[in-house]
DNA sequence: CTGAAAGCGCTAACAT
DNA sequence: ATGTTAGCGCTTTCAG
């Protein structure tokens, strides 16, 4: 009975081997005390002995402080979510705070993660849209009771913070590495047609290319899948037979580029000697390429630690500021990050 | 005060509105309670209407049952620990148990990881254990305090219940298949030498090639890495000179059988008319090659389920029954599942 | 700074 | 079958 699942002793047991009371031990235990004394290091000694650790259960039901945070995204295939994850986990403190997952691909299962994982009362939510959900309403009426952070998407509450990628830098800093490599002329390969990103991406590309003189053509210019079949495609309809073709392709997505670069491999072209090849996403395909692919990568580190910085000053229900602070309508904050290129050997001309 | 976070009522609310007392609230919302009369209906109707939902902390304090699961996994970015994520989530029930999840790509981290979830009291844990960690101590010495099942892996107790994927029977179902298709010679591109389940695997692929009569070649098989770049390379060496050519490829990762088109396919040899290629994990990219790739996938629902059940059927604590039971040394269960070759075109002479 | 004591909301005995 | 009641282990007043 005392000793099953932890170390077998409740806080009641340490308080009696230091000789202090429990209250006490708590005190210590959890930092809520100012001197380092001798009674300190006696509980201390006593807990490590006994194996102690609190019990959770209680100390939530008590403090209303669960030490846990919700994490909601699509799917832990989405190479984004993925590497989210493995950015997260590592970040948050194991000893203080535990990771609640739920994954939902549509925006009705995202939503029943969403309150599910607010009853339980996690100390903070953090949500990644699936594709073309949202989740306004719902995060809005819960973003008075705990402090909620939405990572990337289009809809937001003004009452929920976010953080987001910059895409439009992203792409400037693309067409600008393109320049400074000295090519002239761009094809792009943009994503699904009906995504909003995508169309979004597109056009920011070109505003860029227009920024700096690059040359394009429309027929260098379409929609499609992200697939290696789809890359290997359009490169062979850009690159086998037509007299003018780009000097350089970017692609929306690694997958694509690959199969570009498959298909110029098999025309005989040569990357980056002749044609140079960006990717986007910087997916783990992308070290494995022959030459190695430049890509786009999501700054993780930041985006995590901007996540957890906005769920820990959120002031335990961020939004309940905006309202009474300067009495006017106080949006909640947006981070824009920039991401990063990848330079790798695709898109460097050799000296 | 009374409404937060929550639906804004404990269930003392609901007991007053529907006119009972709380230990009846209580009976009826958690099913323990036979009849499903007017008593019944009116405290489902008061809670629905209050918006009332459990405090888990408060049912854990009192219960010892926390309604979670702690899933503890190498990395997101690892395949198969992904889709084992999208295949766990929908199916545990979302109201009844939540996901507790730890990640840790080193044996330290992940025994941190699994003690840490151990401490929070989670009604069962699955590990995934990262390669090469060996977790037989640490789960052994938790396994009578709640049920854990191990997923993979070499190394473990004797204690602790175990689901995995039987190489054997994934090996004998390619060389079987290859066999019905009418080819003579393999050649195999095993993994990492390095790694334990690579030397397996090649073991295993070598007995039943002798099993099915097959030829092969020392020159056909090596180790290498997981790359693209590597196929690439071994397949340039196997078919560009060499008089004699082995009719099939089998890898013992998608990425190296990715490589392998591409090098067959710039050497104008045809996939699958010349050549039969074979790819293991299925990865989304095994969808996109040209031709399609077949590939060997883990039955990850029966994972899945076989985990659950596991867990379910641990009379709280498995291992605490195995030396009472019987009186002898009842081993946990152990469960090895076959995966499932996925035919697609790389693998299937056209007619 | 420390100790005593009051609950947090719920479940499981125990009565009825 | 329902109600009454005693805590689960902890944090946090409130005194000293």
């Amino acid at each position: 009975m005392a000793g099953k699942a932890d170390g077998g002793s409740s806080i009641t047991n340490v308080a009696a081997m230091a000789n202090v009371s429990i209250a006490t031990v708590s005190r210590v235990l959890s930092g809520k005390r100012s001197k380092d004394d001798d009674i300190a290091r006696r509980v201390r000694e006593a807990a490590k002995q006994l194996g102690y650790s609190v019990n959770y259960a209680a100390s939530a039901l008590r403090s209303d402080v669960t030490k846990t945070i919700g994490l909601v995204i699509p799917s832990a295939t989405d190479a984004f979510a993925a590497q989210l994850l493995d950015t997260i986990e590592p970040t948050i403190d194991v000893e203080s705070q535990q990771l609640l997952l739920g994954i939902g691909a549509t925006q009705e299962a995202q939503k029943e993660r969403i309150e599910s994982l607010i009853d339980r009362h996690v100390d903070g939510l953090i949500v990644m849209p699936a594709p073309g959900a949202d989740h306004a309403e719902t995060l809005s009426r819960h973003a008075d009771a705990l402090p909620i952070v939405q990572i990337g998407g289009r809809q937001t509450s003004p009452h929920v913070s976010m953080v987001g990628i910059d895409e439009d830098v992203a792409m400037e800093t693309v067409v600008r590495h393109l320049t400074e490599q000295g090519i002239a002329s761009v094809a792009y390969m943009a994503g699904n047609e009906l995504s909003f990103e995508s169309a979004e991406l597109f056009t920011m590309f070109h505003t860029h290319l227009r920024t700096y003189g690059l040359a394009t053509d429309e027929d260098w210019n379409r929609f499609g899948a992200c697939t290696v079949q789809r890359g290997f495609d359009c490169a062979m309809r850009l690159f086998n037979g037509p007299i003018v073709q780009p000097e350089a392709v970017v692609c929306a997505d690694d997958t694509i580029a690959f199969g570009v670069m498959v298909a110029l491999d098999a025309l005989g072209i040569r990357v980056p000697e002749d044609v140079l090849v960006v990717g986007y996403h910087d997916s783990p395909i992308a070290r494995t390429t022959m030459p190695q692919l430049t890509s786009m990568r999501a700054p993780f580190e930041r985006i995590v630690s901007e996540c957890l910085q906005l769920l820990a000053s959120s002031p335990a229900g961020g939004a309940a500021e905006t309202t009474d602070a300067s009495g006017g309508n106080v949006r909640a904050p947006r981070v824009m990050l920039a991401p990063q290129l990848i330079v790798r050997d695709s898109s460097v001309f050799r000296r």
